[in-house]
DNA sequence: GATTAAATCTAGTACACACTAGAAAAGTCA
DNA sequence: TGACTTTTCTAGTGTGTACTAGATTTAATC
């Protein structure tokens, strides 16, 4: 029972990797096995099609990312600010998903191009997720911090779209981190790009 | 020399439409051929082969995206608020992307899934494509009406990310238009979501 | 109307893919 | 060691794909 549990393990994490990397139609039942040295027949010991071995990664992937919001939710202070929550939520999304592992970046990175069946059995953990985010924009809004004359699910979608379209542009390379993306996702989603008073009438003068 | 333009256009015209709504995989020769009832081999007559193709198509997209926003920009008054530019250039974009043509659309939902070829050859146009926001971005902060403690790069990708993931939400038989999302897209990034003097301490008490 | 050119079709090739069947090897435990 | 189970391999099948070659039809020209 031993070596079964690690050879799943490792073609899991090798579909992660290809899929977060290559997309899903180049990641190929042959590249995975090539990856951990099988033949690709063997592949169907542990899975029984691509498909539901996709779907497994992807499943990991949506888990991982709801936890590592929901961890960063946890540890804020009682009486913290709406808009603090949205801030760590929004950098636990960042993190998770460029700087993260591959599983969570596997299921942004292929989202739009899986064939029907798996598009439809990850909508709900898709729909779960939203969930989060349409509590932390309520709060903000019924608490006064948030603008409330804004479509509110526009508003969510908007932002988990800024966050997971930086998959295709982000580079860990370079100098600007995950967090920095989520950072700036905040403070321009948030605060708003704008200087000062450019609605109420220059109230400091 | 007639018909082969018009047959030449029906199979652009076809093939983003398929690029568009079932992405590049999932568009074949024979099925570009079906749509507008021919054989798939006589493709290989108006085009050499399916990428070259699937290239024109793209071209198209991104020609069709960049004349939308400079004309927009063009309507404006000389003496315009440099945010008044980007409002309209993001609606702009939001009305190319969500409610234009299958052009446009094709561009933005198969980006991620291109064989590498395809992605190498639409880089240059992509960056131009850029170039326009990081300008429109520049005025802005060296005017005086943005902020200029963000990274500005990272900024107009979290921009453009928020409006091309939208492609993936968009439902064009909602109550939302194109125009509104692009609007929300503003009032967020440019406003913010807060309400009022969040960061300022307390100026007019 | 005959001749040429343009456009499409029929019929196929070659290849990559997911997946299967059954033999072989590796591991487990008495 | 030997019997048994678990795991992997060898060798294939069938299908869908992009693409080709050459015949055939349709359109244009003299």
């Amino acid at each position: 029972m031993k070596k079964s549990d690690r050879t799943r393990q490792d073609i899991l994490d090798a579909t992660a990797s290809s899929l977060a990397t290559v997309g899903y139609t180049a990641t190929t039942v042959k590249s995975i096995a090539e990856t951990i040295g099988m033949q690709d027949a063997s592949i169907y010991y542990h899975f029984s099609s691509k498909d539901e071995l996709v779907g497994e990664v992807l499943d990991i992937g949506t888990a991982r990312a709801v936890t590592a919001v929901d961890q960063a939710l946890a540890e804020l202070h009682d009486d913290h600010d709406p808009r603090e929550a949205l801030r760590v939520a929004i950098i636990a999304h960042a993190e998770a998903v460029l700087g993260g592992g591959d599983y969570p970046r596997a299921n942004v990175r292929t989202f739009g191009q899986l064939p029907p069946d798996l598009t439809h059995r990850h909508r709900q953990g898709h729909r779960n997720y939203g969930q989060i985010w349409t509590r932390l924009i309520d709060d903000g809004v019924e608490s006064g911090a948030l603008r409330g004359d804004l479509n509110r699910s526009v508003a969510r979608l908007i932002i988990i779209g800024a966050l997971c379209w930086a998959i295709e542009w982000f580079d860990a390379g370079e100098e600007v981190s995950a967090a920095d993306v989520g950072e700036h996702v905040f403070q321009m989603v948030v605060n708003g790009l704008s200087v000062g008073e450019h609605e109420s009438p220059a109230v400091s003068v």
